[in-house]
DNA sequence: ACAAAAGTGTTTCCTCTACACCCATGT
DNA sequence: ACATGGGTGTAGAGGAAACACTTTTGT
């Protein structure tokens, strides 16, 4: 059991990483894993651990990624490791023990074990499910302008994109609403920006079928 | 770890069930499933044991779906289930044993444990798939045409489509190409019909950003 | 007044759909 | 000849991207 915990932090997406205190790879920087106790389920396992060793109470969605069965992934015994994606909203700050912290994930240190194959998948989950579903409120703090919005998933996705097409597509699929009230300009002036929040804070596929629609 | 085997038979999507010979739920219609020897990955433990149990070997496209982590799926004890989604194309027939059987996932019967579950979530992912990958090649011949495939498609997805924008769209992909022979007319008459074949035979992403996409 | 940031209008492109029409074969 | 099934031409709807332009603020 092991959890891939992405969030933007400083503009940049993040996967959260515990440095092992024990061997194998002792020192080195790790997914946070752990066991499976037999009245546990899977998701309760995880939401414990982040919660007990990390501190991490605050993840807004979590999902299955993939079970991995290679051999040799852990050199003591063979071990079936079961991956989550967990995603934190920007906005929350989590208290981090001293072993813990944020990794960009264009610049990640040697990982344990077989555990930047885990941060590729989750990413690459995180990116396809951006594009068709509502996953950004799990970015998000609960309320945002658009160029907060633009940042974050722009962070998230790798590549910058334009503030304008963006509050299109997700207006025109009802992904986001404007609150009605709006953010005072900063510093330098400039117009005040639209508050929006998003429609729903759980996962929906907003775009389900790109061809073969069942007919009207 | 447990298989949801598809495959078009007789017109309808259908999964392979397999009648359990032992308690619990004796006499009961169940996935084929099994437990994973601590030397064997995942995936050769599914197709050691569809090729062993049902003698299903020509499995075109086998991909995990998730790990279910239930306390109380089997009354025995507590089984942690990875289920993959497996697809036989429409032309193999396999010899099954007498206690396995095709059933039309629209049409089946109580299954054992919280098998159906399974079921569901195999189809989903099936029809989600059709519309951006070329996953299509698992459940047809390896060459075919248009009106066969648009039938195959067609009851994997549940609903008739048009053989017109089929065409359309599987060759503007590059998802299909032709193979420049033509097939002989049924009984009936009418114009030959040109024969396809998929472009590749590996699962591949034909429509990977449906929105925000990198700029060029 | 000017710079900066947000938002709108408009055009263009592309994909998918719909439907009429044409083509090649069997009886 | 005509029924049958396959293929093509063409027009239209809709979503998304690009970009110029307008609005609203701070200094």
């Amino acid at each position: 059991m092991l959890a891939v915990v992405l969030s933007v932090r400083d503009g940049r997406l993040s996967v959260l990483l515990w440095k092992r205190a024990r061997n194998p790879y002792r020192g080195r920087w790790s997914l946070p894993c752990g066991g499976v106790e037999p009245t546990q389920r899977l998701r309760e396992a995880i939401t414990a651990h982040l919660a007990r060793k990390v501190d991490v109470r605050e993840v807004a969605h979590l999902e299955q990624l993939a079970t991995h069965s290679a051999i040799d992934r852990d050199p003591r015994e063979r071990v079936l490791a079961t991956a989550y994606l967990g995603l934190v909203p920007s906005d929350v700050q989590p208290e981090l023990p001293a072993d813990t912290a944020w990794y960009p994930v264009d610049d990640l240190p040697d990982t344990a074990f077989d555990h930047h194959h885990f941060i590729d998948a989750a990413v690459g989950r995180l990116r396809a499910k951006l594009s068709y579903t509502n996953i950004g409120f799990a970015l998000a703090p609960r309320e945002f302008t658009i160029s907060e919005l633009r940042d974050l998933i722009g962070a998230a996705l790798g590549y910058e994109l334009g503030a304008t097409n963006l509050t299109r597509v997700l207006t025109r699929r009802h992904v986001i609403d404007p609150t009605g009230r709006i953010a005072r300009p900063g510093q330098s002036g400039g117009r005040p920006a639209t508050v929006y929040k998003f429609a729903a804070r759980e996962l929906t596929v907003t775009d389900p079928f790109a061809v073969l629609r069942p007919p009207r």
